[in-house]
DNA sequence: ACAATTGTATTATATACCATAATACACTTA
DNA sequence: TAAGTGTATTATGGTATATAATACAATTGT
């Protein structure tokens, strides 16, 4: 598990998951909570593979995806930026919570549980 | 998308997930559902792979893991049987929602949600 | 105009996982 | 002994992930 310090962010990369995809969620999360002022450039692709020590297609991968998302907005030889509407961080944040909700529904329903057991089970779990 | 049906129990195969995967996960659903009744001989590796039109070692691949979790219980010669054991069943069942749980708090998380906003976005959710 | 820095594309290579196929072995029962 | 179990092994192919090296395209600053 390495901590990578990347000015104000903090990057956690493992082999539990693809590296584009701990990338993207990383910059998802920081987005969300508005770690990261909309408009900022990021850093480059190159610069954030050397800094990650990953490929710097890793890197482009992951950035390709947000601009599909909306979240980036990339110009060659300008840079890439994080997208200035709060509208579409809002729409990405109530889309990707839709995912996450019906895959646990999903899952736990494949389980046997019934919605009400499921709503106790998340009303005891922990959330630190 | 396919769907077989194998004596009692209905089989959906697709390739979003791999096959051994959905194998085990509708064994553990319809043991769950007191489907299965407990005790039951299964189909042997070989047939439920050529019911499944699937390879042999994928379904038993399928079956060993269900051993592991002690939902299966398997003898050479003998053939393939669900536990006996309500209590394992019980546990299972306890531990994979544990699991299902957790992995949706983090990823609620990971885009920004509060618990109690989380616990809002699960009752609105449809439970068909 | 030119150099430096951007994003982007392509090709090659390695590894892991998933699935299939064919075959053989080990154990149990009828 | 034959038939039917689970189990193991080896080979092959496809796909996804990641790295590496290289080149191209667009913009900016000097």
């Amino acid at each position: 598990m390495d901590i990578i310090q990347v000015g104000d962010l903090t990057f956690q990369l493992d082999y539990s998951k693809p590296l584009y995809e701990q990338i993207i969620s990383q910059f998802r999360f920081d987005i969300a909570q508005g770690n990261i002022p909309l408009g900022t450039r990021t850093l480059s692709v190159r610069d954030l593979a050397k800094e990650l020590k990953v490929n710097p297609n890793t890197v482009m991968r992951a950035y390709q995806e947000l601009e599909r998302d909306n979240l980036f907005e990339t110009r060659r030889g300008h840079g890439t930026f994080v997208t200035s509407s709060q509208k579409k961080v809002d729409e990405l944040q109530r889309s990707l919570a839709t995912q996450a909700v019906s895959s646990f529904v999903t899952s736990i329903k494949s389980i046997g549980f019934t919605k009400d057991s499921a709503i106790t089970l998340i009303e005891e779990a922990e959330w630190n």
